[in-house]
DNA sequence: TAATTATGTCAGTGTTATTGACATATATCC
DNA sequence: GGATATATGTCAATAACACTGACATAATTA
C-alpha cells in the first residue's frame, strides 16, 4: 500500500532537474515525429492522418468514437482526415453487425503499408534509442513516461511493474 | 571505449515493445501539453507562444536566429507569435552591442510570471512521475529520450552518462 | 413510442505553420 | 571602399489542424 517497487527515495529535484526532463520531451517529442512527418508528405498527408492510421493498424475494427476517445478531438476534425484515408484507399469501414450504428475501421493493404513503413522508422529510432541506453534503462524511460500519462490512460501500459517487479 | 555504462544487452525488441514505446510517447506527450494549453488559452496563446516563453525563459538574452533553430520552424512563424509576446509585454528585445544586427530577447516581470506557471504545471508532472517511478527509472528515463534527440542537439544533455557512471 | 447513442455533415472560425518575395541594417571579405 | 553575407523584419498567399454550434440519420435502449 505505502509503497510496491516504487522505492520513493526522498528525491530532491532541482529546477535543473526538471527543466532538463521538460526539454528532453520537447526535443525527443520534435525529432520523433520529425522523420514521419517527412514521408507523410509525400502522400499530402500530416501528422494527423499518421495518428489515425496508427491507432486503427494498432487496433484493427476500432469504432469512429473509441478513435475519437484516443486522439481526443473532436468528431469534425477527424472526419476531415478519416475522411481523405478512406477516399484514397488507406482505411475501409465496415458495419459492426452486433450494433449496426457503429463504423468499424480497418486499414486496407495500401495503409498497412504505409503504417509499416511510418512505424518501423519510429520502431527503429526507439531501437537505437533502447540500444544505447541498455536494458534498465527502458525499464526507467517506460516507468517515467507512465507516470506522466493521465491516470485514466494509465492502464494501457501495464498494471505498475514492467517485467521484473 | 566498448560500451561506457550501457551494458549494451543483445535486447531483443518485439515489435509490442516498440509499439508501446510509440504509444507511450504519444500519451505523455499529449497529456504533458494539455495542462499548460489550458492555461494560455485564458491569456488566447496556444502552444506556439509557450515554446518561446520557455526558450527565452531558459536562454536569457538568446537571439532571434538561435530561438528558430531550436523551434525549428521558420521565422515567418516566430514573427506572428513573438510580435504578440512584445506587444503584449512578456518579452522584451534589447539590441546585441557585440553586433548590432542581432536581437536579444528577454523576459520581463510579467512574462517571468507566466512562464513560472507554465514551468510550475509541468514540473509537477514531472516530479509526481519521477516520485513514483523511483531514481534509477530516471535515469533510464533521460537515456532514452536523449537517444531518441537527433544526434545535433544530444549535446544539451550531457555528455553521455546521468550522474553516475 | 420516446430517449439516447453513434455517426456524419455543413458552416464559420482560429492557431500554427508553410513558401516566396522583398527591405533594412550591420558585419565581413577582398 | 565596395561587394557580399548575415540577422532580422514584413507583406502576401496558402495549408493543416483544430475548434464551436447546429442539424440530420439510423439504430439501439428504456
Amino acid at each position: 500500500m505505502l509503497q510496491s517497487k516504487t522505492h520513493s527515495k526522498p528525491l530532491f529535484l532541482s529546477e535543473e532537474e526538471l527543466r532538463q526532463a521538460i526539454e528532453l520531451l520537447f526535443y525527443a517529442y520534435r525529432d520523433f515525429t520529425g522523420e514521419p512527418d517527412a514521408i507523410l508528405a509525400h502522400y499530402d498527408f500530416g501528422r494527423a492522418h499518421h495518428r489515425v492510421i496508427y491507432f486503427v493498424g494498432r487496433n484493427s475494427g476500432i469504432t469512429v468514437g473509441a478513435l475519437l476517445g484516443i486522439l481526443k478531438i473532436t468528431k469534425q476534425s477527424l472526419s476531415r482526415v478519416l475522411g481523405q484515408l478512406l477516399d484514397e484507399g488507406f482505411i475501409e469501414q465496415r458495419t459492426d453487425n452486433d450494433d449496426r450504428r457503429r463504423r468499424m475501421l480497418f486499414l486496407t493493404a495500401k495503409g498497412a503499408d504505409l503504417e509499416n513503413l511510418l512505424t518501423q522508422r519510429q520502431g527503429r529510432r526507439i531501437a537505437n534509442a533502447y540500444r544505447a541506453a541498455g536494458a534498465d534503462a527502458v525499464d526507467g524511460f517506460r516507468a517515467v513516461l507512465r507516470g506522466i500519462v493521465n491516470e485514466e490512460d494509465r492502464s494501457r501500459f501495464g498494471d505498475s511493474a514492467s517485467g521484473h517487479g
